[in-house]
DNA sequence: CAGGTAAAACTGGTATCCCAGTTTTGTCAA
DNA sequence: TTGACAAAACTGGGATACCAGTTTTACCTG
């Protein structure tokens, strides 16, 4: 018998966490030069660790590696974020589509108390907390409609918008409109009127796209 | 005025290549051992773009490092198999929605084209060229529906398929039924008819399933 | 012959050194 | 002041040595 796997935390872990918190949170901007030597002297291990995290960071598209130049933070690409964007509003039309038709009493309460929740985080005025009932509301929805894996694919693409989307800062108003699509999407869910959920859906994810342009005017030095 | 960066390849590019094909061709099965030392070896090179090339692997979920016990080739996951076919499907269908809102005598004309060289390619008993041209198939309507992009976000979920269905052979009668599907989405798309259109790309990623399921029970030892 | 145990042969991770390119810097001449 | 050009200071890639774990092997004991 083979216990499982105690995960090992490796020095390229460690670097490779911190680096990757620091560039999605923009700590670092797009566009900053990084410099294995200076990273490894920061972290005080040698530069191996730092190549390591380096290149997973760069699989990710993340980091932009030119040998023998630089390396960089990656730039936002518009095409990536169409892409991001894209994806993930099929997939969740899919999931809607799933959703109604398999929708009970249950998981209408359990989305209905989601629902509440953020009510309550809206009114205390509390965005970090809405914004994690937020992506548990797209999660339970997977859940619901018996697609719980589904929700890694929103997660990837989910990723690539939420760096961007650090750079506008979310309002309580956008916070309202947000819930209030959460309500249609609920209502549409519960009535099993399929055209109404998905229309809501499209509408939810379109607002995305006014951010998306927001950003793109205000701060295209981030962009490539 | 700087001129375009010309790609370097490296030695690790050319150790995750090969491996890469290896892998996704199964010349090297699911569950073998590959040994970073080993491979280095072969290849006449130190460890060290080995490790490189086993990292991006590993990324790419295509190998599963072990720290101090071993690397090997993943196994299939259901789980991960399941989520490419999701996320395909439902871009798909976005894809198919966009194409039909806009879909003019061009966009026909072009796929009809596509849709002749298939029965060429068939009628030549040429499965090569056959699956070229479904690969062409469904790019064709990603470009006419005016989302280019979407197609890399196809590839990726028809790589991680296409590793599985490399173990189930094609037969000339398959094939046939995917040209029939293919004729049936032209003819939906050029119709207007947006509800046939989708239902005809639904029952056309479906047969996946049956392939899917067969190798599942024919190959469990390559399932993790 | 079976079971336990310890040594040996692996594994992948890290540190260090060196190399070949690229970019920057600094000098000198027109 | 401006231009060319060469030296110096970077960059990231590769090779090597060593380390700490894990797995296998082989021997010894009952």
């Amino acid at each position: 018998m083979v216990l499982e796997d105690t995960i090992r935390r490796t020095t390229t872990d460690a670097v490779y966490e911190t680096l990757l918190d620091e560039i999605v949170s923009l700590k670092i901007l797009p566009g900053t030069k990084v410099s294995e030597t200076e990273i490894a002297r920061r972290f005080g291990v040698s530069r191996q660790p730092v190549r390591n995290a380096f290149t997973r960071l760069g699989n990710e598209e993340l980091l932009l590696i030119r040998p023998q130049r630089a390396t960089e933070v990656r730039r936002f690409s518009m095409d990536r974020i169409t892409l991001a964007r894209f994806v993930r509003l099929s997939v969740e039309l899919e999931i809607t589509r799933h959703a109604v038709s398999l929708w009970d009493d249950d998981a209408n309460a359990r989305l209905e108390k989601n629902i509440a929740q953020q009510e309550q985080a809206i009114a205390a005025s509390d965005l970090t907390t809405f914004h994690a009932l937020d992506y548990d509301f797209h999660r339970l929805i997977c859940q619901l409609s018996n697609n719980p894996l589904a929700f890694e694919a929103i997660l990837d693409s989910k990723q690539t918008l939420d760096r961007l989307c650090v750079l506008s800062l979310t309002k309580d108003s956008e916070a309202k409109s947000v819930l209030d699509d959460h309500r249609d999407i609920a209502a549409g869910l519960a009535s099993g009127d399929l055209e109404k959920a998905l229309s809501t859906t499209r509408k939810h994810l379109s607002r995305l796209d006014q951010t998306i342009d927001f950003i793109h005017k205000t701060h295209p030095a981030y962009f490539e």
